[in-house]
DNA sequence: ACTAGCCCCTGGGAGC
DNA sequence: TGCTCCCAGGGGCTAG
């Protein structure tokens, strides 16, 4: 699932592709699109306006902010990406083909083409260059928007979203405050509101947790001061190691290559159910519970449920 | 204020 | 082999 360091990880190779591109047309089969923030149906005349507005644009810049992906036109329009569950973006040689469903393949050999997560393709940028930018996305959730820049962040999808913890001033009195708007929340589920903190999600929650010895469960406002030191620490240690590992690729995450991240391959808690806790002298195993609809997974032994 | 449940969606895996 | 059922879950929504 694209959580901060798998968009972080996108972000950037939007940067390194695309900055400084033309796009010279758009194509998606997705039934809605928006445009001006308004939830549009394809083909409908708010697509034609996106398509428009979008087509000769140059690409400034990407950036992320929580889960978003904002590409930022030369037109004062910025077009939003949410990934949502099974998303990805990626960058190379496409071509439609001439069916009556009309689906893009990557022409390239290699992980681009042969894996079958790149071949969801519902949206896709052509480049002045020749190339193309694919969004693919199985479950078909991920969300694109065209906004103006300028009241970006006024936007309904990203205004009120929470501090970006990889931001230097994210310090730990900053954690404090912003986990004290949900003393009595769960804090499992405090992380991963994007109104308290930007760019947490299930699987960095569960990481996140076991690495501060911290129970999903336990109340906000029982947690220990030193408890919270640790969380913040951990915070950005594990989204820091989870960008150097190129994303979380469990599911179906790629990069812009199409290939995999490794920070699977480092899971502590996500997805262990039943294994032996790793932490250095614990014996524990790893437990699953649903909270608010999404598995936990935690060491029943060292993650203690203080009440 | 908070939680559970549903919805969107679809491939993969388990069970029969 | 092939069918059915369940699972994964970000985020928006409603109901309790």
């Amino acid at each position: 699932m694209p959580e901060l360091p798998e968009v972080q990880t996108t972000v950037n190779g939007l940067n390194t592709y695309a900055k400084g591109l033309t796009i010279t047309d758009v194509w998606t089969d997705y039934a809605s699109i928006k445009y001006a923030g308004k939830d549009q149906i394809k083909n409908s005349v708010y697509f034609k306006r996106f398509k428009k507005e979008v087509t000769g644009a140059k690409i400034i810049k990407a950036e992320r902010r929580a889960k978003n992906i904002l590409i930022e036109l030369s037109t004062g329009k910025t077009i939003l990406i949410h990934m949502k569950m099974t998303g990805h973006i990626l960058y190379g040689k496409y071509s439609q083909l001439k069916t009556s469903k009309g689906n893009w393949v990557a022409t390239e050999p290699g992980a681009l083409r042969d894996d079958p997560f790149n071949r969801f393709i519902h949206f896709v940028l052509s480049l002045s260059n020749g190339n193309h930018l694919a969004l693919s996305d199985m479950r078909k959730f991920a969300k694109v928007s065209l906004l103006p820049t300028d009241s970006l962040f006024e936007s309904s999808d990203l205004a009120g979203i929470g501090p970006e913890p990889l931001n230097d001033v994210f310090t730990e009195k900053i954690l404090i405050e912003r986990l004290a708007i949900k003393p009595n929340g769960q804090i499992k589920t405090v992380l991963m509101n994007q109104c308290v903190l930007a760019g947490i999600g299930n699987i960095y929650s569960d990481e996140i947790l076991w690495a501060s010895s911290v129970h999903p469960l336990s109340v906000v406002s029982n947690l220990k001061p030193a408890q919270v030191k640790l969380m913040w620490k951990q915070i950005k240690i594990i989204l820091v190691k989870g960008i150097n590992f190129g994303g979380d690729s469990m599911s179906d995450y790629r990069n812009l290559d199409g290939k995999p991240g490794e920070f699977q391959m480092n899971h502590e808690a996500y997805r262990r159910t039943g294994k032996l806790c790793r932490r250095k002298g614990c014996s524990g195993t790893i437990h699953r519970l649903k909270i608010g609809g999404r598995s936990a997974h935690f060491c029943s032994r060292h993650q203690i449920l203080i009440k």
